[in-house]
DNA sequence: CATGAATGAGGCTTCATTCAT
DNA sequence: CATGAATGAAGCCTCATTCAT
């Protein structure tokens, strides 16, 4: 995960609602044809067949959240059947419990991956939180999983064993970061990690969450390089502004 | 619109299904009426009775967003039945539009209460942020709609005329207070007013929208009077902090 | 009732599907302007409300058929409200009766308007078919209602006491018609009068009701002035070839 | 397609809702299963359920038209569900339309199975007017699909494309016939293939279609052998007289 | 006479899910 | 493992009709 300099394009954002081809037109044929199709084989790698569908369903809840997401268009994304999302994930809530799970656990492997103890405070703050906000901006589909688990209350997200435990460094790697720089005399004491790090996720998560609404009602592009560089500068300014001495 | 000095309770999360309002006292007209039947009691006040469908239909969108929600729930958290919502507003999605066109009219209008050229620059911008945190706070339908919307890509906000012409006022008058700052010397130059109402936004909405997924990782109830109070002041630090001189 | 040398176009087709406005327009309007707009006045003039709703209904009915139609459209195309309809029809199948007992009426009343007794047989009947052609064709509203009854297996017409008596004098003049061309010694006898009103009903009605399937299975358009000539001209001739000495 | 001389009872017209045909006599295989419920019998056999909901609907798209139809009577005749239609058809009016796509196919069908090349072109001709009208006499349901679809305006014979290419032999046929005719000097020059057809449809397709009205208006029973028959020669005899040369 | 508001019943359609092979 | 066929429950929406004023 490379720290760019320059603010490229984001993911492409899923067309709204993909029209699923009625069923119509391959039962009519067929009764002409004669003959079954070329269908595109069956894997027979279990493993590669999950991920398939987990990939699919990802970008179907979201693209639509938990109701608007449709099994069909999940299982017609994938070389598999419905039935083998049944086979492998039980139901619809399974299946978005996983997807819920899996984005959690990319992230903070992403998270992992910063080494901020290599740099002086002020640095590694400035990385992190320019860091955070180009992975929200290029992670879309994790930024809006999380807003549709919002919407539901975090009612998946409490079901989860998998996901309390893989969550503390995150914190922790804030928490260090900011006593080292107290130590060390460029912040100022009294702060919380938690607050700051809450400080951080609202700036860099807003500027992708609400996006739509935002733009519209003040009718600009925040999605510009140009627009998303200032943002970013901005947010960086604001944190360090905040803990510094 | 007072401005407290402590965070009081937020609203209660509404319910998931909010329980039926018990008949209201004003049955008595009934007394002329010899043994009627339990039936819903016709209004003929249409105004009322669009009023009480929008009310429902606001708290079940929030609650569940548009795919989630009921028109079935939404009727019956009425006096009248399901088919008074096709009659006065023709689709479900057409509803859901009225409910966020009146959503983001009240927000504006209470942001026009605000009266903030009266104060001093540093104060009037504290009470803009102490303001905004709070209102959010007591008015998450309102937050709930916007995350929903934002989930639909903007797509109902687009479609709405009325909205994209009151919004004007509220960035207009950060500018008008972010100015007179610069001015007046407290504030520092080359700020964007825009920039800082997606700052101050950000913050604010965020420790709304984001709260039971955030609260569920850190193990931590950010929804005390303590927490919101210790929030609300990080926030209003870290915003008077960015725009100081 | 003119007989015209040349078949001018007939009445245009009515639209296949009117949208009906939704009400959320007005009402949502009402709410802002909150005042009740120039409604078109009510009549007051009973005979002509009647006519009117009458008029409407012939319309709806023709172009959609009874269980296409709609009293709401039938309500929007006439300057009284749907309750009238209720108030003196009773209800859309009563509506639908009177519909059809109307137009047989006007139907046979012009048909009285033919004077075939004036000319001599070969003439006369000629411009009896001549006539019904033509009478069809700028009647398609009256051919449609038709179609829709005997889709309805002559339900309605059955119940209908009216139409049972005004239907006499039509097979009477062919049949005068048709003797007084046998005794003439230029008609064959041995025909049966109302085997000759059905053909000529047959041909003149097939070429409005079933214009739409035959034009486009043969890709032709047979609504010009010139097939219709031709067409009309080729019935004329079928018809006295087939009665001639 | 053997060719009577008397013209026997047609098809009792097809009784309003179906009774529900008793369970059939196959159910033997059921034995193996102990103790099964009284559940409709799964298929599992795609073209058989088709064809079912085909032949439902054909009747209830005939007796009711496309609005008058009801997807729950389709349902009720056939030994599958609602859902079934769907998913096999994906709309009621596909449904109506592969119902329609199918009824013209069989008539074409029919007609390529007349050998007309192999007789004399008068007796031809007598054997193809004999056999239209009994042939629409015997497919009433396939008079009032097409009544339905012109009082709809040929909406959906436009859209179907399957249709507007098996139709040209039809009318090839005709044509193939009369030039005979001309050539060997029986029948008179200058006379149009089309509007021939057009006349035999018209004289065969009105007895069926206008039944209802006609028997009404004139108190007969034309759906009597004796009446059919009579009105069978006067129109064989009519076409013949109009084409002799 | 006239009107806008209101309604119960029923229509079409969709969805997550399971069965038979 | 995998698939196409099948399904019950429920969702949104419409319609003819009636009520209160």
């Amino acid at each position: 995960m490379p720290l760019r300099d320059d603010t490229s394009p984001p993911q492409p954002p899923a067309p709204m609602r993909p029209a699923r081809p009625t069923r119509v037109a391959s039962a009519a044929a067929r009764a002409t044809l004669r003959e079954e199709p070329a269908r595109p084989a069956r894997t027979n790698d279990p493993e590669r067949t999950m991920a398939e569908i987990l990939a699919a369903a990802t970008q179907e809840f979201a693209a639509k959240g938990l109701d608007g997401a449709r099994i069909d268009a999940i299982a017609d994304a994938t070389r598999t059947s419905k039935r083998m999302i049944y086979y492998y994930f039980g139901s619809k809530e399974k299946l978005y419990r996983t997807v819920l799970e899996e984005a959690y656990r990319r992230m903070r492997e992403t998270e992992a991956g910063l080494h901020l103890a290599d740099q002086p405070p002020e640095a590694a703050l400035a990385r992190l939180v320019d860091f955070t906000f180009e992975h929200h901006w290029q992670n879309q589909d994790y930024i809006r999983l999380v807003m549709t688990e919002n919407i539901l209350r975090g009612e998946y997200l409490a079901q989860s064993r998998i996901i309390q435990k893989l969550n503390v460094p995150a914190i922790a790697a804030i928490r260090e970061l900011y006593e080292r720089g107290v130590a060390d005399g460029v912040f100022r004491a009294g702060l919380d990690a938690l607050d700051l790090h809450a400080s951080i996720s609202a700036l860099c998560f807003f500027n992708v969450s609400n996006q739509h609404t935002f733009d519209l009602i003040f009718k600009r592009d925040g999605s510009t390089p140009r627009a998303l560089a200032a943002r970013r500068a901005s947010i960086v300014d604001m944190i360090l502004r905040h803990v510094r001495a």
